[in-house]
DNA sequence: TTTGCGTATGAGATCGATCTCACTTTTCGC
DNA sequence: GCGAAAAGTGAGATCGATCTCATACGCAAA
């Protein structure tokens, strides 16, 4: 069926010289004549030879891709990073393989495994847990470039890439409380999840520095998707005394909180007033529009990108870890709450 | 650094065999003695041997990865079947390469090349081009397992999954015509791209079937990006005498809209009616909901697996097209025009 | 005792590209 | 015009896993 494949033994047989002199011809090293070059290429060019990435690597030890393991390659955050790094990366001839993790540590640690044997050249990563991560500690002590993104695992020693979850959920809360509230909920996705823990962080501490106190029946955990924050949502204000106001922590589950409370009839930000952690796009089109913690999304690919790559070059820098501040942008989903 | 990669020679001395032995123990074929079987396994799971897939794949020809090329992962429509398909590849043991065209034909024929020489298994693509594709045409004439998904390439023979475009935006069209509206504009991607042909083609066609003549000034195109959309939007309804209605080609572009006429001070569905292609899940929060045409998303990912996993084993089989129809989901964004 | 088969193992070839090394031919300086 | 350096080339080794083939042993049937 396939025509077989070119191998550089085809383009040295018709150009009339060894493997070695076509190689040196197709990759310009060593002595090579002029006439035979040319010949060698022209052979090439007509056979359409293309290389053998996969030999080429077996040579070398590495195959020319860099992978990214993001929780959910669905998220518009990650899948707006994936599309900066593929930019990014594709102007240094490497390929991304993109293998998400589903958020779950397990499929997380199959993946490295596997990633591992492709003899990849490098791995982003926004490792699912806080704090199981032996794997990654592995990875890290064997040496292979790594660079976290979004979250970081406790005790690793690589490049990371963090927003200041907790200062700007902190924020978003405070903001809450300086409007009136006191009753305010949370809705979290898996606690497990460094991001998760950072952003509850900055919400506790704020209801703390303000004499407020945690109330579990305000906390809700969800999978981070619409549907599954739609339900949490329903779940938190079916109760009695509700709360008056809500801070979701990613923008897939404020979007799922709106559909949510539209689902009850309750009124942003009549009845409930409403922050979300991370920006979209639709958050200005929502009537009213919606208060977030904006993250500075596009500078997390091209960074990561940019640290791997000079980790791959041999870097044995220090690691280095970037927090990026976060910003309050206050639209209109908070009010005061109604007595 | 590294301590350096075990490789099947360090776990065949260890347990004191040829490689030979190892692999047939590690590999479970041909005859092993069993006690030379058991000091093999115990050496690799105390040296941690994990296997060079590269060398593998260089002996069978193949790297376990299947590739996908999208027009741009960033599009919640490709994010949902990148999911999707790697879900049900992993399922197989195969890895999913993401590297999106950007919609740009030049890109996508690089990045053919380059995903070629990786010996990855097999493509699934969403051809940027309706017309210019002889790359895809050598690819499969050379015997690659390919599925096409959301777009064909003419005169491409090979699996191909696709959504009723034409009829889908015929149906759109005929909707806001019944509702009243004859000033229909369409805000659509770039007309290189085939499912804009085939939408466009469903509007053209319902206009006419109704006496309407096609009003050039009522075709936008622009990128799909919610950015773009919205400048677009905002320059099409800038003119005197501007539409009573719009169709968007894509979901993003709807959310472009959106946003636009809002910035215009435009109310939907008062001062115009608004039917977009493709669903999302914020369609539903919207004031006023939006009605769009929705395409059975969920089952594309897992048909286009199967498809892929099929040829991979060597089917040989007819080319199988399958064109999924769609769904006109009526929500509150269509009124009848003010005079 | 010999033939023969099933079992068990290792030596060596193979996949394709690259690199080292040895060898030949040309060129140039003195 | 002679020797040394430079230029050009090919044979063969290498990367790691796998597969073929040859070999060797044990035991049973002839």
């Amino acid at each position: 069926m396939a025509p077989k494949t070119i191998t550089l033994k085809d383009v040295a047989a018709v150009a009339n010289v060894s493997r070695a002199t076509a190689a040196r011809a197709l990759n310009s090293y060593g002595y090579v004549g002029e006439e035979a070059a040319a010949r060698v290429l022209e052979a090439a060019e007509k056979l359409g030879y293309r290389g053998n990435r996969v030999a080429q690597a077996l040579r070398h030890g590495q195959l020319p891709i860099i992978g990214f393991v993001p929780g959910d390659i669905q998220n518009p955050f990650f899948a707006r990073i994936a599309h900066d790094l593929d930019v990014e990366l594709r102007k240094h001839r490497y390929n991304l393989l993109i293998a998400s993790s589903e958020e779950d540590v397990d499929q997380e640690k199959a993946l490295l495994d596997n990633l591992r044997a492709l003899n990849i050249r490098g791995f982003i990563l926004a490792p699912t847990s806080g704090d199981d991560n032996q794997h990654i500690a592995r990875l890290a002590k064997d040496g292979a470039p790594i660079v976290l993104i979004d979250r970081v695992a406790k005790d690793i020693q690589c490049d990371s890439i963090l927003v200041d979850n907790e200062g700007g959920a902190k924020e978003a809360v405070d903001y809450l409380i300086a409007n009136g509230h006191r009753r305010i909920a949370i809705l979290q996705d898996d606690s497990r999840i460094f991001t998760a823990q950072e952003r509850f962080a900055g919400y506790t501490k704020s209801l703390q520095e303000h004499g407020i106190t945690v109330d579990k029946n305000l906390i809700s955990v969800s999978r981070s998707t619409v549907k599954h924050a739609v339900d949490a949502t329903i779940r938190l204000f079916s109760r009695r005394d509700r709360p008056t106001a809500l801070f979701t922590v990613d923008s897939l589950m404020t979007q799922g909180a709106l559909l949510g409370l539209r689902t009850m009839g309750l009124s942003v930000p009549r009845d409930v007033s409403l922050v979300g952690f991370d920006d979209f796009d639709l958050a200005t089109f929502t009537d009213p529009q919606i208060t977030v913690v904006a993250q500075p999304i596009s500078r997390i690919g091209p960074l990561a990108a940019e640290l791997i790559l000079e980790r791959i070059k041999g870097s044995q820098a220090a690691p280095r870890n970037t927090t990026f501040p976060t910003k309050l942008i206050i639209r209109g989903s908070v009010s005061n709450p109604q007595i």
